[in-house]
RNA sequence: GCGCCCGUAGCUCAGUUGGAUAGAGCAACUGCCUUCUAAGCAGUGGGUCCCGAGUUCGACUCUCGGCGGGCGCGCCA
């Protein structure tokens, strides 16, 4: 909002001191400090730092050239040459009127939109979603909703394993031992028992495995029966699916999943075989270095033993079959053919890091031309509350419904508590909105690199630097509107803004800084910043709301500021819980 | 063995191209509900930023070397 204006004024004035300078690394951020001022550049002493200039001599020629009389005070040059900012009442005042009014809510829309997709969630058939999906669920339709939110267009994927081999089992269980009458109850449960008693089995009679791997090639070569089977477990699962995300309030644009790019898949080994990328290894069809970057930097080499060995790229199983590398470079080609993308995210965990590596590098040689950002965007793995790995296969994995059950039940007992004489109806609504923004906002807090540990304590929180922390913040904001609305005078702020007491001004100084925030998240996909943003946000107008009396401010001015300072309080923290996909409430 | 990631307060974690006095939550302790306000606010205590060297005007951040932990390393995804 602000920022982008005096980072444009800088750019001016630094291109005049020197005109060969890079601009797009003259940046201009809040202070990490207040006690500086509101905006900082710590660029001028980068930029002299490589032409061996004196930096605050730099500063002073960048500083004579600067035109920001009409947003800021005196510039201050200090430090070894760092530039600060702080901005004029008159720019302030501006700031939260035309927020105040209506015009805009300190963002601005993307001047140059771009195609954004983003392959998220990805769950198994016949499996239920669990912990192991929250991550990349949350992160991913959070940074969906940002993105559309600064005006790019999104395309949001749900590439769903519906064709591993775990139907190979699957099929055989459902041969042998399916109970319809379980499966009409809750079908993955039957599934997953199906999947499990024959995995067991597996391991006294040894042909039983043969058995489920010609059930697996039964199907992929399309036999009918088991087709038709698969389909249904497809359907019942996605069923199951699209109740838990309705729930999550997570949707999707697309759902395609790896079998709709099974019948490419040849065509893309025969391809990368033509183009001589692919050649045979070990009966396999594999991907290797092509010498074209430094050992260290090619994912198709490691080192073992002292020397760089091949580290090949799959693309073909020897047995003929297909695996996950030659799905994602068909699902590649195809979202490129179809929506044109700028960037495409991947949204998974971190043991995922060199499969992405290699995946992009063979993109790369395949279609040089394609100009596409390609993002691993990865989080940290899921740990047990003993630190150790929070491992799907083996053990009890906790099921997403589960989970939310639990949250709701502990925020009902507390909405219970604080508020006993709501309707039953309307407690029970608060409690699912703020357990479930309690387990999003508790997802999407730490930086998504760091392991995650699973916590029901910590991912229930309901104090703190938690959602409903954020969410009760806003309920004040709504509190005051029905109260200034019963006495009647409340109306718009028709002069000028009263910013005199330091809460008000904080709070101002936070506000206008909401855009900047959602900038920083796409930049690095990491919401976080936003949650941080809003966390900061809600205890400042804590800290207003303690020491600035609305309503009962005596000058008539200073009581309209205040209703509309909390008012546009009220929109920031509304959106941006409604950008980290958490609801909101009037009262709770 | 090699690669990726991590190591910050008692615990869980933030820390935005390297930037000024390293911050929160939880836990502990002390105050504040005849109020537009307590799912809140004010305050106290708590740190060799794993260790060592280097680069720099400046290092939690970058480089190198250790120590400790997690994950990955050819037909699962």
């Amino acid at each position: 909002m602000l920022i982008p204006i005096l980072q444009d004024r800088l750019r001016s004035a630094v291109v005049a001191a020197l005109p060969d300078a890079d601009l797009s690394r003259v940046l201009i951020r809040p202070c990490t400090n207040p006690a500086h001022g509101d905006y900082e550049t710590t660029s001028l002493m980068a930029l002299a730092k490589e032409r061996r200039m004196n930096p605050r001599q730099l500063a002073a020629d960048v500083l004579a050239r600067l035109d920001v009389q009409d947003l800021c005070e005196d510039i201050q040059i200090s430090g070894a040459g760092f530039l600060n900012f702080r901005l004029n009442l008159a720019a302030l005042q501006r700031a939260i009127q035309g927020a105040a009014r209506g015009e805009h809510l300190f963002l601005t829309p993307a001047s140059r939109p771009r195609t954004v997709v983003i392959d998220f969630s990805s769950p198994n058939v016949a499996k239920p979603l669990h912990v192991g999906h929250i991550r990349s669920t949350f992160l991913g339709d959070c940074l969906a909703r940002i993105f559309r939110k600064l005006g790019h267009r999104v395309v949001t994927d749900n590439h769903i394993g519906d064709w591993g081999t775990q139907f190979g089992m699957l099929l055989l269980g459902w041969k042998t031992t399916l109970r319809r009458d379980a499966l009409a109850a809750d079908p993955f449960l039957e599934m997953e028992r199906l999947y499990k008693e024959v995995n067991q089995r597996c391991k006294d009679e040894p042909g039983l495995r043969d058995q489920a791997r010609a059930e697996l090639v039964k199907l992929q070569s399309g036999d009918p029966e088991n087709l038709a089977i698969w389909r249904e477990m497809q359907k019942l699962s996605q069923a199951q699916f699209d109740s838990v995300y309705a729930r999550l309030g997570v949707s999707f644009d697309v759902t395609l999943g790896e079998s709709f790019y099974n019948p490419q898949l040849p065509g893309v080994v025969k391809e990368l075989t033509r183009l001589g990328l692919a050649r045979e290894s070990d009966g396999a069809m594999a991907i290797f270095s092509d010498g074209s970057c430094p050992p260290k930097e090619d994912p198709f080499l490691v080192q073992k033993e002292g020397e760089w060995q091949p580290n090949p790229f799959l693309v073909q199983k020897s047995d003929g079959g297909f695996n996950y590398a030659t799905t994602d470079l068909a699902t590649l080609e195809y979202r490129l053919k179809t929506w044109a993308p700028d960037e495409i995210l991947y949204v998974t965990g971190a043991p995922q890091q060199l499969h992405f590596r290699q995946l992009f590098a063979t993109f790369r040689r395949w279609h040089p031309d394609t100009r596409c950002r390609l993002e691993h965007v990865w989080f940290g793995s899921i740990l047990g509350e003993d630190g150790k790995p929070f491992k799907t296969r083996s053990g009890e994995t906790v099921k997403l419904t589960e989970l939310l059950e639990e949250a709701e039940e502990r925020a009902a007992k507390i909405v219970a508590a604080k508020n006993p004489d709501l309707p039953a109806a309307e407690q029970q609504d608060i409690a699912r909105r703020i357990g479930m923004g309690a387990i999003k906002y508790a997802d999407l807090l730490p930086n998504r690199q760091s392991d995650y540990v699973f916590s029901w304590e910590k991912l229930l929180a309901l104090n703190g630097n938690t959602a409903p922390y954020l969410q009760y913040a806003y309920t004040r904001t709504r509190s005051l509107q029905r109260k200034g609305a019963e006495l009647g005078d409340l109306s718009a702020v028709t002069g000028t803004f009263v910013l005199a007491a330091p809460e008000e001004l904080a709070l101002v100084r936070h506000l206008i800084n909401f855009g900047f925030t959602l900038e920083s998240v796409i930049a690095d996909y990491r919401p976080n910043f936003l949650c941080n943003y809003l966390y900061e946000l809600a205890g400042r107008f804590s800290k207003f709301w303690e020491n600035c009396p609305v309503l009962k401010a005596e000058d008539p001015a200073v009581r309209a500021s205040r209703a509309a300072l909390c008012e546009v309080t009220g929109r920031v923290l509304g959106e941006g819980l409604g950008l980290l996909g958490i609801e909101t409430l009037d009262r709770m």
